[in-house]
RNA sequence: GGAGAGGUCGCAUAGUCCGGUCUAGUGCGCGCGACUCGAAAUCGCGUGUGGGCGCAAGUCCACCGGGGGUUCAAAUCCCUCCCUCUCCGCCA
């Protein structure tokens, strides 16, 4: 959620703001118009309330008989009458102003490149070089189902298009890297959590995905239940409408959860293999820190997920989104890529994010800096630790053999109590 | 799913039957101060959140699980929803 005391005293900031990313601004003012009107409705109306307040109680003190009682009386109902239409305007002007506050994406920090879309996205680094390959390196969905680790037809009949089952020494290499995962983070100082698959809507809402993202979303109409598109959300509201002691922080997360989003199916476009599905595996971690030292942990965070890449020992990429490709919630994304030699692209298996104080204002966690300080809103981050069928392409990919097998990557061994999948 | 009991300012509780003196009492905790060489004990004062106006001091409004209603006035009365606990049933 946007801060309305940023637009009422920096407007032309956030109108600027909003431009790098591509929005003309026109909400701008209609937030300053909504806010100036909320806000004269709201003085008149508590002026009111308290001329009604005063003359209730001067009623109960006088005595049931008192002549002046009756007339009293009237004169509160008369001015309940302007507190009923002055609450309706209220009412009506604060719901416009949520709305329109709501649907306000967050600003973009300064260092965050220039761009319209995610063509004009900056990798700032690639890490390892791409291994060379006596043959032309087959693509996961062939390799798979070759070693009868992943069955695609089956997925279908059980579920329908975008759904695979694995199988075998495939289902038990995706435990081994979940399991793994969580223990690499763990060890980065991440406390593991295992949470709800299904929140409530004001959750959804709380991490930013309402009311925008409605149509990726799974729920269930009946019961105020969706289905999380990423532990992001449950995690944001982990510690919602708590103050947190602000010594304690930074408190770092991660969680294992299954993802499901409805993804628009267009025709040609990742209709191969696992790399887009309804439903995914990942591995997040997440972040609630102090303001001043969120650009610090952003780093962390990046360099953490970084962490698997490397100990896998895939080659990857990392780039800085630019402003036309930011998400709606964060202030700076990094995004890391695997390579993919098969597929013969570079997989986005990570994400981290900055979002500032925009999830902590709509989940509304705040924390103060000693006892009896003011409270003051946390700073959160999330980054994908990682998304687990890119890192299976990736895998199954880059450590291909000749002969079709898949050597299992060093760092799994142990998890795995294989060396190769054949 | 059935029966019952509850949700009050960090925690624990009072208040709810009989609406106004509840700007919600008390204890604990916490903060500041007094006493003390220091501490404990004791004593005094203070101690919620959000919002409006204001340079500020301050002041006003709202909040007793959520929403709605009755009333000049609701923690208190009515309706409704949610949640928690106990017992029973069912169940991986």
């Amino acid at each position: 959620m946007f801060d309305i005391k940023l637009i009422r005293e920096q407007p032309d900031r956030v109108r600027e703001a909003l431009r790098r990313r591509g929005d003309e601004g026109a909400r701008v003012d209609a937030i300053l118009t909504a806010d100036a009107e909320r806000r004269s409705a709201l003085s008149e109306l508590e002026t009111r309330r308290n001329q009604r307040n005063a003359i209730s109680k001067e009623i109960g003190r006088m005595k049931p008989d008192d002549p002046q009682r009756e007339a009293k009386r009237l004169a509160a109902l008369t001015i309940n009458q302007q507190i009923d239409l002055l609450e309706l305007k209220v009412n009506e002007v604060q719901t416009r102003l949520n709305e329109l506050l709501a649907e306000m994406p967050n600003v973009p920090d300064a260092d965050v490149p220039f761009g319209k879309d995610d063509s004009e996205n900056v990798v700032v680094k690639t890490m390892g070089a791409p291994r060379q390959f006596d043959i032309e390196p087959a693509p996961h969905w062939d390799l798979g189902p070759a070693l009868g680790i992943l069955d695609f037809e089956r997925g279908i009949k059980l579920a329908g298009s975008r759904f695979y089952v694995l199988s075998g020494a495939g289902a038990r290499l995706q435990r081994a890297v979940i399991q793994w995962m969580l223990d690499v983070h763990l060890a980065q100082g991440y406390r593991e959590m295992y949470l709800p698959f299904m929140v409530k809507e004001q959750v959804v809402f709380a991490s930013g995905q309402l009311p925008k993202f409605r149509d990726n979303l799974y729920h269930d109409v009946e019961r105020d239940a969706w289905m999380v598109p990423t532990a992001e959300v449950p995690l944001t509201s982990l510690h919602a409408g708590e103050i947190l002691d602000g010594a304690q922080l930074p408190l770092n997360y991660v969680a294992y959860t299954p993802c499901f989003r409805k993804e628009a199916l267009s025709a040609g476009k990742d209709v191969r293999g696992i790399k887009r599905g309804f439903q995914f595996d990942k591995v997040e971690m997440y972040k609630f820190c102090l303001p001043e030292n969120s650009e610090a942990e952003l780093e962390t965070l990046r360099e953490n997920a970084e962490e698997i890449c490397r100990r896998l020992d895939i080659p990857y990429r990392v780039k800085v989104l630019c402003t036309g490709d930011i998400g709606f919630c964060a202030r700076k994304t990094y995004d890391i890529e695997m390579w993919a030699p098969g597929c013969n692209e570079w997989l986005e298996v990570s994400s981290c994010s900055n979002v500032g104080d925009f999830q902590a204002r709509r989940a509304n966690v705040r924390f103060r800096r000693e006892a009896g300080a003011k409270t003051e809103f946390v700073h959160t981050l999330n980054g994908s630790g990682l998304a687990l069928p890119r890192t299976m392409i990736a895998i199954m990919e880059n450590y291909q053999q000749k002969d079709g097998s898949i050597v299992v990557p060093q760092a799994l061994q142990d998890y795995m109590k294989m060396d190769v999948i054949r």
